[in-house]
DNA sequence: ATATTTGTTAACCATTTGGTTAAACTAAAT
DNA sequence: ATTTAGTTTAACCAAATGGTTAACAAATAT
């Protein structure tokens, strides 16, 4: 049935760990469960990966690798605050539909070992802001927008973005309302979200 | 040193607890580690909380016990809008400074064990919007306030105010400052955040 | 004073867990 | 056909971990 050897049999290991690990975090996965989930024996994991902290690393880079991209757009590249804000927000809440256990994992991971965000800042493509604030202190200087600064516009944008996706449980209970209910709401926000902030930032 | 006997050991067990839960989490923190850190034996854990389990959930209680007075503020008092979002705002930062693992921790949990949330709506005083909901929508018709759902309301407060306490570490390397700046930042927010919101929802 | 309940400890236990080993299997190279 | 290199498996191992036990100490009640 498996006679593809490596390549493949890698792959299977990965995405078992991703699914694994994203949902259960590296302190609550266990290799043996890994294993199952790939349908391979537990020395396998060992084979291709030497360590439980190898094979997680793996899983997170390539997490991270995801949710990077998505950053420098808003931070670096040629559109307007206005266009970065509408585009950013909608595509935001479009790719965590499709990745519901990333958001958290990330940053449950992160706080977990804030030593590794660290690391990956040596990386080039980790999202840094400096363009993004030269950006908006021209707009500001040229009555674009209303006085803020980059560090506290941008905090706001990816707080109004990621919170949900990260408190989903939470807030599905406080507003009293269904799976539906609440992909209704974060459908909304697509929009909602940008209008919110441009509606509170332009002059 | 310690005669005082059952009470004190037990606030020394769950002080020890609620450290080494809300910095490791359920699955990452060890009994020793707990017993180690209340200075007594390990079998006294056992003795006081008959599994790691329950006193997990003595911990999470307790945590959640401090939360939910600040969100009942804002779903259930009487003042306005307006002053709710300033008051909010300011008192949730302020608050976190104190306790400075509890977010993450509360939202962490949730995320691992939803039927834990479910189990704390049947409590009274678990947190409801229907109250706000009404007064957005006053507010809304008599033009107070910009049309806007209560719901996606109270989801930007919660976000703006929680957000980057939960993603301290990623949001540091983003934009590039140490503890002290972010703490700086954090000040402003204190204001900053209720002006965003309040300047987005105004008529 | 003495019995009884409550608090505390050290040693112990079964299970889980990440990781290893050595042998077997497969497919390609010689 | 045989060597060789990579791949897969079952069995095994030591350490860690949540939890228990039995004996002991200190209060409290009788």
């Amino acid at each position: 049935m498996n006679k593809t050897k490596n390549e493949t049999t890698e792959i299977q290991i990965l995405n078992a760990a991703k699914t694994v690990f994203q949902q259960k975090g590296m302190d609550g996965s266990r290799m043996q469960e890994i294993a199952d989930e790939a349908g391979i024996n537990k020395a396998m994991l060992h084979y291709y990966y030497r360590s439980k902290q190898i094979l997680f690393e793996a899983v997170f880079n390539h997490a991270f690798a995801l949710l990077a991209p998505q950053l420098n757009k808003i931070l670096n590249d040629d559109s307007s605050i206005e266009e970065k804000i509408r585009n950013f927000t909608s595509n935001y809440i479009s790719f965590v539909n499709k990745h519901p256990y990333l958001p958290n994992f990330v940053i449950q991971e992160i706080n977990r070992n804030p030593g590794f965000v660290l690391k990956m800042k040596l990386n080039s493509g980790f999202p840094d802001i400096e363009k993004f604030k030269e950006q908006v202190k021209k707009d500001v200087e040229n009555g674009i927008i209303k006085p803020i600064k980059a560090e506290q516009l941008f905090i706001n944008i990816l707080s109004l973005s990621v919170f949900p996706f990260v408190a989903t449980p939470l807030i599905k209970a406080f507003i009293n309302t269904d799976d539906q209910g609440f992909k209704f709401l974060m459908d909304e926000r697509k929009t909602e979200v940008a209008n919110f902030i441009i509606n509170s930032i332009k002059t």
